[in-house]
DNA sequence: TTATAGATTGCCT
DNA sequence: GGCAATCTATAAT
């Protein structure tokens, strides 16, 4: 008996992202975000997310209630949450809590497992045969470029079932532990300094930012 | 109707 | 380290 392939595992199931998302935040990572693109297959470890609420969190999107763009942060858990931010970039989100609750998770960094030539061309970067780690961490470390390096956009992603393999957006637990874990102050959420809703892989060299704790 | 800040990134000095 | 790029949501006229 041999250990499946990447592509071969199941979505977590709905249940996983239906609990208050800074506990999914936290056991996100480790787990491998997986997209498929026709034949091709595109993976990364997360290793840094952090957690967003609804109504408490003013941090957060949905705080001031429903609108178009948030919308899908008030339905069932487990659907992708992806929004245009600086009229440059896309961040993606999974959708938590409960049916009516509004929280989610932000992506914010991967370690690439799969498809990294396909990652490099969806970046627009070229990289030499054996890239050093400073110019792999181009292409996953940070909320916008691990979204160009699937191919995300909230044109064709945004709402799309996390929990079904069809939707070619998924999370999937391939057995191996995420190591020891951070929490520290969200990036850029002034509105809300003190709470520390940002989960890192520590020593992780794909975590966003220069210093990456 | 206009102004401004924002869950970011890349290029400039 | 500073700042431009440039879309969206919300606040201010």
């Amino acid at each position: 008996m041999s250990a499946p392939s990447i592509g071969q595992l199941s979505p977590l199931p709905r249940s996983f992202y239906a609990r208050d998302a800074r506990v999914v935040a936290r056991e996100l990572l480790g787990k491998v975000l997986v997209r498929r693109e026709g034949r091709a297959l595109l993976a990364g470890r997360i290793v840094e997310a952090e957690a967003y609420l609804g109504a408490i969190d003013p941090g957060a999107h949905a705080y001031r209630g429903r609108t178009p763009r948030n919308a899908v942060l008030f339905g069932a858990p487990g659907h992708a949450y992806v929004y245009f931010i600086y009229g440059n970039h896309y961040c993606t989100n999974v959708s938590c809590q409960p049916v009516g609750e509004a929280g989610c998770v932000l992506l914010r960094a991967l370690e690439p497992v799969c498809g990294i030539a396909a990652m490099a061309a969806l970046r627009g970067l070229a990289l030499p045969a054996n890239p050093r780690p400073s110019q792999l961490r181009l292409l996953t470390s940070g909320p916008g470029r691990l979204s160009q390096a699937l191919g995300i956009s909230r044109e064709h992603d945004n709402g799309c079932n996390f929990c079904s393999r069809r939707s070619g957006l998924y999370i999937v637990d391939d057995g191996s532990a995420a190591g020891e874990i951070l929490a520290t102050p969200r990036i850029n959420v002034t509105s809300a300094p003190l709470d520390e809703w940002r989960f890192v892989v520590i020593g992780n060299t794909f975590v966003s930012g220069k210093r990456p704790h």
